[in-house]
DNA sequence: ACATTTTTATACTAATTGTATAAAAATGTA
DNA sequence: TACATTTTTATACAATTAGTATAAAAATGT
């Protein structure tokens, strides 16, 4: 992300915002961001493709910020963690996310469908591991359950309260709801009465997280490929950096056996001896990705 | 509704049910349909019309069957209620109906979304009031609440269950929610813990219900007129139904004065005296939908 | 001063919704 | 049956919009 596309980024969020994905036509953004067309497809390969760098930087941004409140308030761990699903709500609601969200129907794509699933999970998933943290080990077959209640009851106290003009301030309907999960626990964890069973979900999970890496893979597999395309005037050159991140791509995604981490590892090596990539951001991306996957595969 | 409209709306269904509101053009529809362009326009004046006429009638069936299982699961009332509310999920997947929902999104039209909050609301507010039926009056200042957690815990258990390929059934979900929710009442009362406060709501929820009436009407009222247009020779009868209709539209959509209810009732009444109009299904429907919105008026 | 890269301006393609219209088919009626 | 009316078809067309292609201009680097 260079300047100039978090310029693009900038101002797309502000007409998203106000228009919504669908009434912003990439000419409105062109004009907002004074740009031309042939700038903007320079940047982001397609509308949709801007729409979801927009959201993978607000998740950043959010994730970020939220293990800095973690620092800020020292304290009950319980206090905390209400701080932290304050600060995620009131991020979520002034920077429009569930609506950019639900912009994505829109685009009708699996891949883009998949990556949305992904970044919900990736919420719920950290709920989960804080209630792990917060929550007495007596209850821990109760948390997965605690969780997806704590969620529900927030999206919709949220939604009403969107709906009556928000007469509830953020923290205490956080306040509330955590009180009403603690009691739930309680009492589900004396009855032992248990919804979902946790160790299912685990298995989901990490497929969803490997998906999740897929789905990012190729993302910054086609960044990569056009860079390649497009810099490297070297024909030679071309068609080998090309092979390897095929290879790679191939060696990855395929289910049947382990990819080969060492050859694959040699082939970024090769690839960053290439000048003209060496310290393209592109090639940054791409390493950190090939590299979570291949220490997920060993 | 006739036939043929009902048949598109059929076909239309499935499509939508198949590959989605985005992905099926009106092309597909003319072929899965087996009609032409002109047919299609003549029956649906779009093709969002067409998808709010489909959650339309899906609703009404929903609604209908919803008391039908009332009738039939005589017994204690929660039981009752529990049997509804399962039907009402089933039917809601079997239907895809949160999908098409969602579609909706893309229409990106003020009254379509008023129209989907209104069919939201409309089903909070039968829980709310079946709540009321259920729970001992002591418990009542806290059902608002309890309602909006039943939805919100229902929401998201049935998201997970979805993401972990079902291994949940319905009955369990709504069972163990039921429990929770009693838990929860009867703590929150005790403690006189409140969230909403219930008459904010019932201001908000009128105001939604007028509005909902008044879409209702534009709605019929433009079938009425296509009517009036296309069936009426007489250019003088058709003056004056339109005449008759537009008056009517304006005395209950101004919010200056109460609207004059016997002179709507008697420019009924003259409607009704036009042979050509008497037995439409046109001119029951908008009579049905005068009526309430008088009903409420007086 | 020259070469390279970025940016602009603009024309064009393709998809899609919705309109218009004349011809053909179906239906109703004397 | 013959004729009139309504429904339906087929097709052309307008308008919008995403994305491509390209040559000229501007900015940047050497």
């Amino acid at each position: 992300m260079n300047q100039k596309q978090l310029d693009i980024l900038g101002h797309t969020h502000q007409l998203f915002m106000e228009k919504g994905y669908v009434d912003t036509s990439v000419q409105d953004i062109l004009k907002r961001s004074g740009i031309s067309k042939g700038t903007f497809y320079k940047y982001f390969s397609s509308k949709s493709e801007l729409l979801l760098s927009l959201l993978s930087s607000l998740q950043e941004s959010l994730i970020l910020q939220r293990e800095k409140v973690a620092i800020e308030y020292k304290g009950d761990n319980q206090k905390v963690f209400e701080e932290q699903i304050i600060f995620m709500l009131s991020f979520a609601e002034q920077n429009k996310i569930p609506e950019m969200i639900e912009s994505t129907l829109v685009l009708n794509e699996v891949k883009t469908f998949q990556y949305i699933e992904e970044l919900k999970a990736a919420t719920f998933n950290w709920i989960y591991e804080r209630f792990q943290e917060i929550f007495p080990s007596k209850t821990s077959p109760y948390l997965f359950d605690g969780a997806v209640l704590l969620e529900g009851m927030l999206n919709n106290i949220f939604k009403m309260n969107k709906a009556l003009n928000y007469p509830l301030p953020i923290e205490q309907i956080v306040r509330y709801c955590m009180k009403r999960i603690e009691e739930i626990v309680i009492e589900v964890a004396e009855q032992k009465e248990q919804l979902f069973n946790p160790s299912v979900y685990s298995a989901v999970f990490n497929e969803k997280t490997e998906s999740h890496f897929s789905t990012e893979l190729t993302r910054v597999t086609a960044k990569l490929k056009r860079v390649i395309e497009n810099k490297l005037t070297n024909e030679e050159e071309q068609k080998k950096s090309l092979e390897f991140v095929t290879f790679i791509s191939d060696e990855l995604l395929q289910n049947d056996t382990e990819p080969r981490t060492f050859i694959i590892q040699s082939s970024l090596l090769s690839l960053e001896k290439i000048n003209t990539l060496a310290q393209t951001k592109e090639l940054e991306e791409y390493k950190e990705v090939i590299t979570i996957l291949t220490r997920h595969a060993s």
